[in-house]
DNA sequence: GTAGGGTTAG
């Protein structure tokens, strides 16, 4: 392994090599790596890929190096001079790079020399650790802050009150914060507001971004590109176009120009519609409507023909975008990846990616995420590991996703206790993936103990997908008494993704009863029955078979109570 | 002197 892979992740990398090198001796993978299936998949090879392999080659000569490696940062690197402009240089280094442990540890150095961090140095500290989603730590380091003595302005306030809401979806809280912040004279300013505009939408909570969005206008607080985008991106998220196109509309009417990033959430939602023609338009008039396309805007376009099928059309707008100076950028390169993946060449793949550096073409972490998330996917699981194992052996550093992959594959394999060991292993940083992927796999081999004696001590890391595995679980267990229990357990009760979960288990199950009941319950509470929960109830009533003879009278009488008509 | 917000692939 390259000496340059930083922590915090190098720790957990050394475990995973030694692991894996453990691993590729074991008989049931050796055969594994062996089968028949893994033989014809690679004889299966055609000369579209070939013919793919090659425009990427060709692209490679013509970029070299627009991938390169980043600049490592100075191992046990200190400031010359102990004083806090220096240190908040490189705590911002470290930030930038995704690397808060290293941040936390200047920040502790500070401290040990006698520095006295100042406000900018506890921002960016809490910054760097609201980004690597270590929220509960954030709030520490605030609270240590003012223990301190050092007194909070807009902007950390601000950077505090978009974890809550953006992250931690706690926005009681955020708002209450909001209230802390006018006491203490910080007032909130267009970014707070655009931040929890966010937080709310994201959430799906669009009726509160847009109350948000008119105490701001109340408060004489002008809202720019970065407060409305995240409604836009809500309609293009349940594929309202034209609500999304009318505010673009009226952006422009007051003055507010829409940029690129606003333009990107729109494109993404045309091409998902299949819409090319219209992004073609809206393209060609950016320059009249006043912004420029970028990178995003083309790798978007590009990705979204080809999961569309337009291979062609995909490569002349790779044209395009070069031809615009613009030079293809990791996601670029995950996307073409991808789609030769998508074309059944994963094996191809995988060894252009093991050629990559005679090909004189870096191929970073999303490089490799994606070929070795394709591989797992497909049932690939050990040439997923054995690419992991090459991708460090380049030296390139992997993230908190690859080594969900990696766990993914190992949990795949039934190596719970070696995937248990690499998430126990120094620096490595668990997000909610890594708890659903072991929180499945535990389940399944009836080892849940020992998975909440894993996360136990790591704080908060369940989702709305968690919700659903345990739902999922339940009811194909049978206890529906018990995942109904647990719906109303949760915080956000009726989050339309998780009752969408239960009711398609308790149709399945045949519990239409519950299902009644349960929309009775929301709509006495005042709660919207989602278009998704609609959705998965038609589906489960399909699926079971229910939607012929006296079958359909049922699902007549739940709808019906869904509509609030019965 | 330095700090905070919205987008694309997986």
């Amino acid at each position: 392994m390259n000496a340059w892979i930083p922590s915090p992740m190098a720790a957990a990398t050394r475990y995973a090599i030694k692991t894996l090198d453990l691993l590729f001796v074991d008989r049931d993978l050796t055969r594994q790596r062996t089968s028949r299936s893994h033989c014809a998949a690679a004889a299966a090879a055609t000369n579209t890929c070939e013919d793919l392999i090659c425009r990427l080659a060709s692209i490679a000569k013509r970029f070299p190096g627009p991938l390169s490696p980043p600049p490592p940062p100075p191992p046990g690197a200190k400031p010359r001079r102990r004083h806090p402009y220096h240190y908040h240089a490189l705590m911002k280094a470290f930030s930038r790079a995704g690397q808060s442990d290293e941040v936390l540890r200047l920040l502790r150095d500070m401290k040990e020399s006698g520095c006295k961090p100042n406000l900018l140095c506890y921002t960016t500290a809490i910054h760097s650790l609201v980004i690597s989603n270590r929220p509960f730590e954030a709030q520490s380091l605030f609270q240590e802050m003012l223990m301190n003595g050092v007194h909070p302005d807009t902007i950390s306030f601000s950077i505090l009150a978009k974890s809550l809401a953006f992250h931690l979806k706690h926005f009681d809280s955020a708002l209450t914060f909001l209230g802390c912040m006018v006491k203490n004279g910080s007032e909130p300013d267009v970014v707070t507001y655009s931040s929890l505009i966010a937080g709310f939408c994201r959430a799906g909570l669009v009726d509160d971004a847009l109350k948000m969005f008119k105490i701001m206008h109340e408060l004489k607080c002008t809202p720019n590109a970065h407060t409305f985008t995240p409604i836009i991106q809500f309609y293009c998220s349940r594929g309202e176009i034209r609500m999304a196109r009318w505010i673009l509309d009226y952006m422009h009417d007051y003055s507010i120009v829409p940029d690129a990033v606003a333009y990107n959430v729109f494109v993404q939602s045309l091409c998902q519609a299949r819409q090319f023609e219209q992004v073609e338009t809206l393209l060609r008039e950016s320059d009249e409507n006043g912004w420029m396309p970028d990178s995003v805007t083309y790798n978007t376009y590009i990705n979204g023909l080809c999961k569309a099928g337009r291979v062609e059309d995909a490569f002349d707008q790779l044209e395009v975008m070069l031809g615009k100076g613009f030079h293809p950028t990791a996601v670029t390169l995950s996307i073409l990846l991808n789609l030769l993946c998508s074309e059944s060449k994963v094996v191809q793949v995988k060894s252009l990616l093991e050629k990559s550096v005679l090909l004189g073409w870096f191929i970073g972490t999303d490089g490799y995420n994606t070929v070795m998330s394709r591989l797992s996917e497909s049932g690939q699981w050990v040439a997923a590991l054995k690419l992991f194992a090459d991708m460090v052996k380049k030296g390139v550093s992997p993230d908190t996703h690859t080594f969900n992959i990696v766990i993914n594959s190992l949990c795949k394999g039934g190596k719970l206790g070696v995937a248990k060991c690499m998430v126990r292993s120094q620096g490595f940083i668990a997000d909610s993936v890594t708890y659903n992927i072991l929180y499945c796999a535990f389940q399944t081999a009836g080892r849940i103990d020992e998975f909440h004696d894993l996360f136990s001590n790591m704080g908060l890391l369940q989702d709305s997908v968690t919700y659903n595995i345990v739902i999922d679980y339940l009811c194909r267990k049978g206890r529906y008494s018990e995942a109904i229990y647990f719906l109303r357990t949760l915080e956000d009760s009726f989050s339309p993704d998780v009752v969408a979960h239960l009711t398609f288990g308790l149709v399945k199950g045949g519990k239409l009863g519950e299902v009644l009941s349960l929309f009775r319950d929301m709509l006495d509470r005042g709660l919207v029955i989602d278009h998704c929960i609609f959705d998965s109830l038609i589906k489960a009533f399909c699926l079971k078979g229910s939607c012929g003879g006296m079958g359909i009278y049922k699902l007549c009488v739940v709808l019906d109570v869904m509509l609030g008509i019965r």
